[in-house]
DNA sequence: GTTTCTCATAAGCCCTGATTATCGGAGTGA
DNA sequence: TCACTCCGATAATCAGGGCTTATGAGAAAC
């Protein structure tokens, strides 16, 4: 007691179709003696008979009417299973969820979206914004499918490509902006807002200015880049940003952008995804488009 | 570039279920391998991942995921279709497209119906009513199932089962029910109505008479037995009508009815259908039905 | 009676799809 | 760093399903 098979199903339509057996089976490109055997088997199979045999023709059972229907609409949404594989294969990426950390999002994002879905017309873009080692975990467990964030990542089963280096300006109040550019050393005995812990911008800050991570600061936390840029306006301290962030954040405050001197902080922004990624090529490209993107802020 | 195979669909469910290969495979009692293969061909097929081979876990694409849900619309389909034929089976005869003829028609009918979805129930019940070189057309083609009509058809291709003889009674008009009974040659004298020509029923009363069927005769035809027993009743001549018609048809109208000497004439009712047909064992049952019926008129 | 048409059956062959065995790659823990 | 483990892919092999051709059987047609 096998189950029924879309074969049977297939010669089981052309016999309908054809009403003889012989007809069908040159129709189905078999023997009829083929036919006829799997007719058998798949009448057996359901318990009654499919077809009534006359001599002169075949007719169909009032089950088999029935019957027929029932399988045609099945043959009908296995046919179009091709068809849907075809066409989703011309799109082939249909959804991406992309993870961005908050100190790229609001830079990047608005002009990254449009330029992305020039390039793949149709995708269902969603967006997560978080911090890197959030993103790193839903980036494993498959929650989302790849990431714009800092590199390094250095996670063995991930893939990270670099885009493109930016560098962190300083922001002083804007009357300060006549003063000398501090080195790493004057910057750290500032007082240099950050952003809170968990952001890795706020580590790559730290790291310039030769701090110990852990080590204790007297300096206030923001919880985001414009938090700071505000805080700085009013003379609370300085703080840094990424370049991309210069244009959007420093324009609602007075305050003033210095760039360092060499060697500048800067940080690399890159994309990653799972190495098992059946989507790579697909990321591939869309990296190329953030890194124009990001190029050309 | 085979097609897709019900086999591929359940074990991509099963994969896309268990999210692990070997655990898929075991589900459906086959190898890992052998799972592995199926899905890899459907990959192929498909022209595209369905899963993304991941170190710790087997995740679906979102091509697979789409794929999934019609997958699974597909095989639940597939195995309705065995509930289908299983309910299918057990009413075994769902329609019954069945003939009669017009002089019994009218008479056994009501209620035969009666009995018949008795037996069946839920049976969805045609009846065609035509002359019987019509029924036996139609039943050949395949128009209607079977027919219930006046024995022999001598069809090589039909099967006709006897029910039940029925005896001709002589209708004449009330003032002669004194009169002696004619036999078939003091009848063929008398000025006899009958049905037009294509019925049966005419032949038999004919044949009774001894008359040629193609001999010229001077009386008046009638399209049912309705008709003739009304022309009886009011003094245009005398006419046979089958033995149930009596009770229905000389109520309603001042004749008298005669039972002839043996030999009677007579005629047999029987019901017809394909040799091929495989309702033949609900045939059978319903024709012990009528025959209960007839023989209980 | 003979021929023809049509579907069923039989015998044989091939290929699909299964099996077991093994490989390779990645994570894991001493 | 080096086994060890887990998991999926691959390879070799085997069995059975499904195809083929040949033939049979029954009914219709001439």
């Amino acid at each position: 007691m096998r189950n029924i098979t879309l074969k049977q199903m297939r010669y089981f339509q052309a016999l309908a179709r054809h009403g003889h057996f012989g007809h069908a089976a040159s129709a189905c490109a078999i023997s009829q003696p083929a036919l006829s055997v799997q007719i058998r088997d798949l009448e057996a199979e359901l318990g009654q008979p499919l077809v009534e045999r006359g001599p002169r023709q075949v007719r169909l059972t009032a089950f088999g009417e029935s019957f027929l229907a029932r399988v045609t609409d099945i043959l009908k949404q296995v046919d179009d299973l091709g068809d849907f594989a075809r066409s989703a294969r011309g799109a082939m990426m249909q959804r991406l969820r992309l993870g961005i950390i908050p100190t790229i999002a609001p830079y990047l994002l608005p002009r990254l979206i449009g330029h992305i879905t020039a390039e793949f017309p149709g995708l269902d873009l969603h967006v997560r914004e978080t911090l890197t080692p959030r993103l790193i975990t839903e980036l494993i467990d498959g929650r989302i499918d790849a990431a714009l964030l800092a590199l390094p990542i250095s996670e063995p089963s991930l893939t990270e490509v670099p885009l493109f280096e930016e560098s962190f300006v300083l922001v002083r109040p804007a009357d300060e902006a006549d003063r000398p550019i501090p080195d790493a050393q004057a910057l750290a005995e500032m007082r240099l807002l950050l952003l809170e812990e968990g952001h890795c911008f706020r580590d790559q800050a730290l790291s310039f200015c030769q701090t110990g991570r852990n080590m204790p600061r007297d300096g206030l936390d923001g919880s985001s880049l414009t938090t700071l840029v505000q805080m700085v306006g009013v003379g609370l301290g300085v703080t840094l940003i990424p370049e991309m962030a210069v244009r959007v954040e420093t324009g609602s405050a007075p305050v003033s952008v210095a760039r360092f001197a060499e060697p500048q902080p800067k940080r690399m922004i890159g994309m990653v995804w799972r190495n098992s990624s059946p989507l790579a090529d697909q990321f591939y490209r869309i990296s190329e488009v953030a890194k124009d993107v990001g190029l050309t802020a």
